[in-house]
This record gives structure tokens, C-alpha cells and sequence, in this order.
DNA sequence: GCGGAGATGCGAAACGTTTCGCAAAACCGT
DNA sequence: ACGGTTTTGCGAAACGTTTCGCATCTCCGC
């Protein structure tokens, strides 16, 4: 590898005077700027990362803080971390892929007491994150996917759960719909103060109530089992519900399952809804699910860059925080209610049996 | 951050006496020792990595060359990758997240010139990958996941395509089949000697003669669209066709579809397959498909860990390679052959008829 | 008490940059 | 032709490590 002090040397200057004009650092005149360039090229030279950092206590890369599988890594989890790495590649940074062990807090620090990374991208973020307070105490540049309780000091970008959940239920009730029901996450997961289960239930109840909906939620293990015992629970105790919402894939494939054991048709008997999941997933439904499709990748990218203004501007320039709404994706899974909803039921126990 | 000088300083020793001691890479005397790690301790010392690398030549940061979606990313890239990041970590080292732009070999160039990475582990890997040219004419430490036409000489962690054709295809003659399809992937994905395209196919080719099926192979577009076709098609050719894998879920939904629109039922009509799928997807289906689950994680892991062990020997130690199977993860989706798959077809018009 | 071997610790150089004060050169108006 | 200003380039120091030759100190047998 050659070095500045090769190119200094076949250019005839100082290696103080390659720095400046490769840098731009200040003025260097035309014609030894070219000799410098010229010899450069003809060297190969890249200037080193480490050399540079060193001095200049920048290194250009970020880390992406992934916490250990919470309920499985999915599509959107690796879209946040695609998207972020191309946006860091065309800022001309490096993106770190650090997963967090047993202590979230512990591997940070471990992090970023190395002089390695400029500054860490946060995601799977809680509403009461510890991981916030321990970088805002020792003055580390970070950014979001996702976004605490109260986020205002910090740069982030979050899906817009608020215009979502209101432009499902206006779809819903457009539709005819009356009566809705939302399935989140597990206990454990609010419990956690996870974000998107605990504001997706939120403004999802709020949206309902702004439309005059009645409005039933349930929290459940993600898994088709508990998704089908659900179901059955949810029309045996309201009859009349028409919409259904549900928040994870696993989850949706009882559902599905539990309709078509009543003999029931989606969507004619039932409208079914998938949040906060990517098109790839709901297209390997039959019929293809209506889908609440979250921008993953576009919020990846969104961190990134918030990150790399808020290093650039030294931390002088106001927080920066975006919401994207998730795009509606209209599948076959959703329609208009049934006339009477109570007559749907009778076709349990036959069609149930028909099939082993 | 407290410097080596720092702990210097305070254990009244010099700085190279605390490196030394630190790293063992001298014998200190014992109390010196004690007092220093005192020292380091009481200031939370920790060795700042580019300080280090620079002299050193090593950062223990490694690269994860990762091409843009050829198909569309899926669970199974996600896994190489928190896999790869996981054993990283457990192995001291730090795992970078790199896009290849549209021309790999000048990123990979890019990347490699910086003097930021240690080695580099590829995966996507093509029959005849350009990028293994490049990594080894300049001498760069690298793994594979995956493996191209000739990887003798190069450390690599691959799926045992032999074995898990044989395992899927004695699964499927134990159950009675006589007549296996297979659809593969695109003729591009084949073009471009994709390492698993070409592999699974030629192996589940020979397994199959190798035990005296009748076998038929198809390359199709990852989509359910394409799968509904290909099915059609398929049956329609050879109506004796009684079991077919299938590598794309997208394409597996088609098939599905296009079973049912027959009034078929799976597993009694067909035996279905899913080849190289996750098992999470593998669940999204219903009935639950049997699955031949590729060792994604364990892959990464391996070719981190192969990557480490190459560069701690420098260079010198044979290149390891591993090959391991996918695992044959039984679902609803297998069983006998119909007793006369001719006599399967009638219902077709009636059954399609009754559902929009 | 002395010479030599081992053990122990020191200081300086090097890695490849950036940064910054300063000197030399060039240019200007008068 | 001359003082002052601007332009341009140089050299040295610094960043935080590792590495390595060398000095000192200790200990031992004779």
C-alpha cells in the first residue's frame, strides 16, 4: 500500500501539501494539485482509515446496534439493517453490524470505548430504553429507528403509528365495518414497553373511537396456535366483530386457519388485516392479505443519514425527526362486512369434519 | 478516555511496561502486573483500536460482503448475517455490513484499500466468482459462505447439497414415489451459475436417478404467478407426477394455489417440498410444509470462524472446509402417492367454479 | 566480592495521517 | 525600487498504540 509520503515524494512536495490537496483542506495552487492528483492516481493511492481516524477522531463508521432476536429476526428487521448500510455506503460511511449480548448497556459500552465507531444507530427501541440514557451521559451521537417515550431531543425516524392505525380503520370503515378487532403481540412484548406493540395498540384504540367503532384488542405469543385459539376466543365472545387486525405473520396463519374452519371466507365473512408486516409475507397468503406494509428500509436509510448531519454538524444542529406512515396495500383479504354477521356461523362442525 | 500514558502515569511505570502487561506479550513481574491492571481498572482503560491496528496491521474487523437483493433479500441472507456478527463478537472481532454497488470487484477494491478489514467473507457466491480472482491476486484473507466450481484452496462453509438431495429424495421414495419434479430457479439465477441453483439441481437429478425416479426439472421466476404455471404445466405433461420441491416460497404459493384451484389436497394428491426456506416461512403455510431448512446461521458462524482462524495463522494453515445438510424438517405437507395419481384430475371445473 | 546470566523495565522509533505555525515567494500599488 | 499583503508550501508535532534494542537490577556460584 502506498503511503502520503510515496505520493509526496513523486509529486517533489511535502506530505503536508498531498494532505491539503487531496483533502481541500485549504487552497493549494492549480498546477501542483494536479501533479499531486497525477501522481496519486498512478499510485493506487487510498488514504488509511485508521491513520486518519486516529488524528482526526473520525472514522466514518457507524454502528448498528442489533438486539438479539426478540420474537425471530424478520424481513423488516434486516430491511432496517440493508437499508442503513446502503445509506451509509453512499454517505461514504461504514456501517457495523454489533449484536448485543445478554446487556444491551454493557456491549455499548464496550462499543464505543474502542475510538472505532462516530456514532450508533439504536433500534428495536422501548419506550423507556436505557440504551438513551447511557449514550446521552457519555455524549455519544446517536440516532433511532424507533423512538422512546419522550424522543424530542433525539433524532429518529419511526413508522407514523398514529396516521396508520387511522388510515386502516378509515379503510375499514369505509368498507361498512362496525366492529374491529386487533390482535398485538405478547403480553411480554408490552410488558417490555416495545414500542411499536405498545403505539400500534394505542392509536389503533384511538383511531377506532374516532370512528365510532367498537373495538376489541387481545395480546397473544405469536404463533398460529395461539392466533387460531384467539380467533375462536374473539368470535365467541363478540359475535358481531366483521374486521380483524393482526400484528404478526405466525399469528395470521391461525387465523386463517381457524376461519376456514368455521367455513367461513375470507374476505366474505370475515376482513383480515396484517400490520406491520412486508409485502414478501403477505403475498405467500391465500387470498393475498391487505397489509399494513412498514417503510423498514426508507427508515434505515432515515437513521443513517440523520446520524451522519447530526456528526457533521457536531451536534450543534436541532434534532431531526421524521414519521413515515406504512403504506396500505390492498390484497383480496379485505371487503365489505357480511349483511348479518351472526349468520355466518352455522357451517362449524360439517366442513370441519370434512377435512381431517 | 484515559490513554496507555494515562495508566502510565499512575502506576509509575512506562508505557510500554503497561502494553506489555496488558497484552502479555512480555513477562512483567508479577506485582508490577497487579499494579498496573490496578491502574487500568481505576481508569477504565480501554486499548484504542485504531491506535492499535495501525501499528499493528490488525483491526479484527471483518467484512460482509453482501450483494444487492439478487431476489429479493430474504430470512435466509438475514441469518448468514446475524450468524457472522454473532461469532464475530464471540470472537473479539467486529463484523462490517457492506453493499456491493453495482460493480463488486471495485467495491470489494474500495473496501479493501482503506486498511480498515482484516478478511473478508463473501456470500451469494457464483460458480465462477470474479471476486475470488480479485481477493486472491492481491492477496486478501477471505471465506466463503457458499463455494464457487473449484474451491479447493479456499476456506469455505457451504450447504451439502449431495446429502440434502439424497435425504429429500429417500424421504420421498420411502413414502412410495416413483415421479419427482423439481422447480428451480430462474434460468437467470442459472445463467449467472449461482451457486445453489445449480447445485441443488444437479444433485437432486442425480438422487433421483441414483434411486430410480422418474424426475422432471423446471426454472421458473421466483413468483407465485410463475408457479401456478409452471404447475399447470407440469401436471398437464405428466400426469403421473405424484411429489415436486420447490425453492421459492413465492413459487410454493403458486403451486398451492394452483393445487387447490384443482380440488386437490396436499398431501393426499401431492406431496410438496419446500427446498432451502426458513423455517418460519415453512409455518406460514398451511398445511405446514416439509422443509429441507438450510443451516443459514450456522453457515455464518462457520465462515466467521474460519476467516479468524485463517488470519491468527497467517495464511499458513491448510483452508478448512465444511459442508453441512440441510435439516429435513417434516411437516403436513408429505405423504403417500394417490394410488392412481391419474384418477386425481375430474374435480378441476366444479371445484374452481364454486370459489370466485 | 565479583563476573555473568536472567529478569525486568525504559525510551525511542514507527505506523500514516491531520493540523498548525512559519518561512519563502509572488504580487500589488505607489 | 520598496514595504506590505497574499499566496503557497514546508516541517514538526500529535494521535495512541506496538516493537525492539538496550540499560539496569537482582541473584547466583565461586
Amino acid at each position: 500500500m502506498s503511503s502520503l509520503r510515496d505520493v509526496a515524494e513523486r509529486a517533489n512536495v511535502a506530505v503536508s501539501t498531498v494532505s491539503a490537496a487531496l483533502n481541500g483542506t485549504r487552497p493549494v495552487a492549480a498546477a501542483t494539485k494536479r501533479r499531486i492528483e497525477q501522481a496519486a492516481a498512478e499510485l493506487g493511492y487510498r488514504p488509511n482509515v485508521l491513520a486518519r481516524g486516529l488524528v482526526s477522531k473520525r472514522t466514518r463508521i457507524l454502528a448498528l446496534l442489533f438486539p438479539t432476536p426478540h420474537s425471530g429476526f424478520g424481513l423488516t428487521e434486516m430491511q432496517f439493517a440493508t437499508g442503513a448500510a446502503e445509506a451509509a455506503a453512499e454517505l461514504g460511511h461504514h456501517l457495523l453490524l454489533s449484536p448485543e449480548s445478554h446487556d444491551p448497556v454493557d456491549a455499548l459500552r464496550h462499543l464505543t470505548t474502542l475510538g472505532l465507531v462516530d456514532g450508533v444507530l439504536l433500534m428495536e427501541v422501548r419506550l423507556d430504553d436505557e440504551r438513551t440514557a447511557f449514550l446521552a451521559a457519555n455524549e455519544i451521537p446517536f440516532a433511532m429507528i424507533g423512538r422512546t417515550r419522550r424522543p424530542d431531543g433525539i433524532s429518529h425516524a419511526d413508522i407514523d403509528f398514529a396516521a396508520t392505525a387511522e388510515a386502516a380503520v378509515s379503510h375499514l370503515a369505509g368498507l361498512g365495518h362496525r366492529t374491529l378487532a386487533f390482535f398485538n403481540h405478547t403480553p411480554d412484548a408490552y410488558a417490555a414497553q416495545y414500542g411499536p406493540t405498545v403505539r400500534t395498540g394505542a392509536e389503533f384504540a384511538s383511531a377506532a373511537r374516532q370512528a365510532g367503532l367498537t373495538y376489541i384488542d387481545e395480546f397473544r405469543a405469536d404463533t398460529a396456535e395461539e392466533g387460531r385459539a384467539a380467533f375462536d376466543h374473539l368470535v365467541a365472545a363478540h359475535p358481531g366483530v366483521t374486521a380483524l387486525a393482526v400484528i404478526s405473520d405466525q399469528a395470521a396463519v391461525g387465523v386463517i386457519a381457524a376461519v376456514a374452519a368455521r367455513g367461513w371466507s375470507i374476505p366474505r365473512d370475515l376482513t383480515l388485516l396484517l400490520v406491520l408486516s412486508s409485502g414478501r409475507v403477505a403475498e405467500m397468503f391465500h387470498p393475498r392479505l391487505t397489509t399494513l406494509e412498514p417503510p423498514s428500509a426508507e427508515l434505515g436509510r432515515l437513521g443513517v443519514r440523520m446520524l451522519i448531519d447530526r456528526l457533521a454538524s457536531g451536534g450543534d444542529a436541532p434534532p431531526e425527526q421524521r414519521l413515515v406512515p406504512c403504506r396500505l396495500v390492498l390484497g383480496d383479504s379485505s371487503g365489505p362486512p357480511p349483511a348479518d354477521p351472526r349468520a355466518r356461523g352455522g357451517r362449524t362442525s360439517e366442513t370441519t369434519g370434512a377435512r381431517p
